[in-house]
DNA sequence: CTGAAAGCGCTTACAG
DNA sequence: CTGAAAGCGCTTACAG
């Protein structure tokens, strides 16, 4: 690969020049300016981002703490991110926990270092410490979907207004025994759509049916190991919510396999949907969160705090999206 | 954040000797080693990547350019490429191209400049010129899934093999008219996976049933026109083939909506299934590729690549899995 | 066993 | 308008 001073070599000017030429960071005469894009593209020499981002102190790139990407909402909420990302021109470097701490705690050791200028994350809330060295050494860090920790900025749905108005809108199709199949209640997504569910039940003065397991929470199993169970434990639920779809498609599957029918005999409704509930055979109804806006967001705000000078980054911002509920045919 | 001077000061050494403290890359006096540790631990010092990348030329980190995570099998397949790597302890930088030429160009032209020292791709074909100038500048490249370039190494599953097997199957359970639902057949598993139904239909002594329409092919939607298509074309039809998962969750929709029954009237199967075949309210038959154990493979070729001597770098390797078949409820 | 020094490929004050 | 030089944070021959 060429080098900058193979270029000023060729161009006969000094690799300063050169610099300054190719990052417009000065004036530099018409002439030598032609020279040396001739020399760059004789040489199809191409900078060193390494080498930049030394002296800079900047890698113009994001990292993307997940915790899953197959079938799950973190996936839409990348391509909004990605697509964010490249219209102010950063890389997004993606790294998937699969919601294990120790996982999540050596990718974000390793991003800490010079990786990324900045981090969204939605963690399993056990590194909030390693969060906040990571925040105070200068690198900018945004929640996403999981909002751990009220110092750092956030964008995330409203999910207490989820498990309220899920349970209301069952309430109103006539189900008496609704079902929620949650997850980890040490995470802010799954404690705020319980709390939303128990509002709604003592308004409607009906009692809860819930279960849930060890699994990890974000699976078809999970979904259909649950449902399962609330089915055996009430012989007269009505109605099954589940936190999301991956989970409703489980659910499903345990529903069908007791030879019961959506919507007739149970009905079943995500709390989170995105695009995977339209798709189905049969169609789930949903409250549908934005996930690609959702991902837009986070990655705005958090190329803003990185652009800012160090003097003056904006103080932590909390965005929350609320969903709307899209009726289909599981209701 | 602290620096290797900052290390050095406080242990009274030269930089050097901490260096080599660290790196373990020369003797140091065991005492000498101690105090270069306790400060290491009272500074909390990093090391940063940036600058041992740039001495050292290598990144301890893959990019991996795949056309679509969401609902597709490259989210599996980056699962075990990402276990791989880490065991290896590279990092992994994942580039979501959309199946767009041009955002794969500036994915490729980003990822050459200092940021990998290997790419893994499933590309889109359009910019095999590219890919040989970054292999010519001395970063490994491999293909998964689809080899679009035999130059280049790749790992990939037997796709002629699954359009031919899954006829042959079709055909034996009494289905005359099989339908293929298809792909750009630029890219090479759409070519080979057409390329064995014909030669199956040939032997079978069968006519071809084939759409195809203008959108990217790994949709929802896609599958559900195809499938409406095909359907409206040949009302004798009996069996759809479908080239990925993802197609065939389309296809059942577009299948329902006719008031024809999956498997009685219809048999439905995915010609390279992986886990949502399973999980489906009508769980689909499917030719299923090892994606897990690709990644793994795919990852630990470029690893391989990337850390052989310059001089003697391993000619390229082609992997090919077989696909083996799982009879579920759609059939 | 350890230090002084050069160098990786850039950027950016400082002169002129 | 352009060059010479220092420096970003490391690694690694070279001495001793």
């Amino acid at each position: 690969m060429a080098t900058m001073k193979d270029v000023a070599k060729l161009a006969c000017v000094d690799i300063s020049t050169v610099s300054r030429a190719l990052n417009d960071t000065a004036y530099v005469h018409p002439e030598t300016r032609e020279r040396i894009f001739a020399a760059v593209k004789e040489l199809s020499y191409q900078p060193n981002v390494l080498a930049q981002g030394l002296k800079k102190g900047k890698r113009h790139t994001i990292g993307v703490v997940l915790p899953r990407l197959h079938m799950a909402i973190f996936s839409e909420i990348m391509q909004g991110i990605e697509k964010e990302a490249r219209k102010y021109n950063y890389a997004t470097l993606i790294c998937n926990t699969e919601d294990d701490p120790e996982i999540e705690k050596e990718s974000l050791s390793r991003l800490r270092n010079g990786f990324v200028d900045g981090i969204i994350i939605a963690g399993t809330g056990r590194n909030i410490r390693l969060l906040h060295d990571i925040k105070a050494s200068g690198i900018s860090v945004a929640q996403i979907v999981r909002d751990q920790d009220t110092s750092v900025s956030s964008v995330i749905a409203n999910y207490e207004a989820c498990g309220y108005e899920g349970t209301k809108f069952l309430a109103r199709k006539g189900c008496k025994e609704i079902g929620l199949i949650n997850g980890n209640t040490h995470l802010a997504p799954y404690r705020d759509r319980y709390k939303g569910y128990k509002a709604a039940l003592k308004e409607l003065n009906l009692k809860e049916n819930y279960n849930t397991s060890l699994e990890p929470s974000n699976t078809f199993e999970y979904g259909y190991n649950c449902a399962k169970k609330l089915l055996e434990n009430n012989e007269k639920l009505d109605a099954i919510m589940v936190s999301v779809d991956i989970q409703g498609i489980g659910a499903m599957r345990a529903i069908k396999e007791k030879k019961l029918r959506v919507p007739d005999d149970i009905r079943l409704m995500s709390l989170t949907g995105h695009t995977v509930g339209s798709m189905l055979e049969t169609t789930m109804t949903a409250l549908e969160i934005p996930a690609h806006e959702m991902g837009e967001k986070v990655a705005k705000m958090i190329i803003e705090d990185i652009e800012a000078p160090s003097d003056k980054k904006p103080s932590a911002q909390h965005l929350t999206f609320n969903a709307s509920l899209v009726e289909r045919e599981s209701t």
